[in-house]
DNA sequence: CTGGCTCAGTGGCCTAGCCAATAGGACAAT
DNA sequence: ATTGTCCTATTGGCTAGGCCACTGAGCCAG
């Protein structure tokens, strides 16, 4: 019984100290505020904000750890050159629609890399583990699924293969915003088909131990998610 | 008057939430929780770590903002599935030197891509941009000097040249890792003249607009810095 | 000009306590 | 048997108020 992704929208229930970091966030943003900026004192911003001066704690503490803030014992609490960077970018990709076209590039950059290191270092696990995925998808595809999950496994198998903590990171990183074009993709009639093709290649490539040619193989599968995306672009 | 880089290690001052933190985290590890698993009780973890609520509160945050662990009100706190991922890896590979090729592996896979794509998207003013770092570069190994700071410009400025904010994100996760190859690349006799003369023919490559040439001017680079980073390795 | 001192401002951390959400059991209704 | 309702112990959320520790700036003696 494959469930219908459109469930409850999970009502989410934020924590008061999420609400002051974001709060504190945009203050900054709205504020234009620089690096080297500081805040008011925790006392008066608290007393501002309408929330024990613990609460803010833990708002400055998440502010912290994600690079926005710099938290001086006995000076203040300043804002970071890092600001604008990092998680940011994120929020402003997923909103505008039209950065999809950056998501398949990057997502091109790093697998065609990754198919080609996979190609030179797969170990027979990892093959097992890419021949199951492609399995998956068939059987999943074969009793009219999409194949998105298979999908999502054979290229983690992939990843996986390559043997690359590093490059694994990155992918995980964009992973949120790869997991949008692939829905959009497999949705399209006969696409499921395609891809599946396009992973038999691949891992074809990969079993000969071939990198040149995975990754020609990756590039071209990529490339084909691409052309879906830019499609619903020109809409 | 160049500053010799070893001086007090600047004794850090870690906050009380952050050990608490690192303490948390390890004794996930040590004990093997695997996701789900609960931690004990706030009011039991601050007792046996010796710390107040608040600042237990403080170190779930921090951990929960890290994807560590999820705080479930009125359940308790239950470890995520994420945990070893992101951040630790980071870590991880900074521990283990011989992950270095791993850094060059991915920024061959990020810069390559950034580079053909700053060739077909460059403006005149990425150009100037992407010129006035090789002068900076030039002048300052002219005047003795390893172009340390010349080299971060020029790939900030050809990665700004790609209008890829995704890209440009991923180079800045792994920027402090590129640093140090950096540093050990610039640090070879004759290396930041060879340097140099790479940047001049990604320059060129992407003056003329010619992605493919582009690519493979910046392929050639980071092989060059890969070259001296193995050296080392083996010895 | 340098070094030591003081002091006001600011964050670090704690204690104590009430409020709010959750899970799970008891029990009624079906 | 199954389902729905209510109760309650457990557990996190948040506040209030207070003391301690650190920082930086100004002052003063050398």
């Amino acid at each position: 019984m494959s469930e219908s992704s459109s469930f409850p929208p999970r009502l989410l229930r934020t924590r008061l100290y999420e609400q002051v970091a974001g709060q504190i966030s945009s203050w900054i943003d709205d504020n234009g505020l620089r690096a080297g900026d500081k805040l008011p004192p925790e006392r008066e911003l608290a007393q501002r904000l309408g929330v024990s001066r613990a609460t803010l704690s833990q708002a400055l503490v998440a502010l912290e750890v994600v690079g926005v803030v710099e938290v001086r014992h006995g000076d203040g609490t300043v804002v970071t050159a890092r600001h604008q960077k990092s998680s940011r970018i994120i929020e402003a990709i997923r909103s505008h629609a039209d950065r999809l076209p950056e998501v398949i590039e990057t997502r091109d950059a790093l697998e065609t890399k990754i198919a080609s290191l996979a190609a030179a270092r797969r170990t027979d696990d990892d093959l097992a583990r890419i021949d199951d995925a492609l399995a998956f998808m068939a059987a999943d595809i074969e009793a009219g699924g999409r194949g998105v999950e298979g999908d999502e496994r054979f290229h983690g198998a992939v990843t996986a293969a390559s043997h690359s903590l590093l490059l694994a990171r990155l992918m995980d990183e964009i992973g949120d915003l790869i997991k949008e074009t692939r829905l959009e993709s497999l949705g399209q009639p006969g696409r499921p088909q395609d891809s599946l093709a396009g992973h038999r290649a691949i891992a074809e490539a990969i079993r000969a131990g071939d990198p040149a040619a995975a990754a020609e193989a990756m590039h071209a599968h990529v490339a084909m998610v691409s052309d879906v995306a830019i499609i619903r672009e020109a809409q």
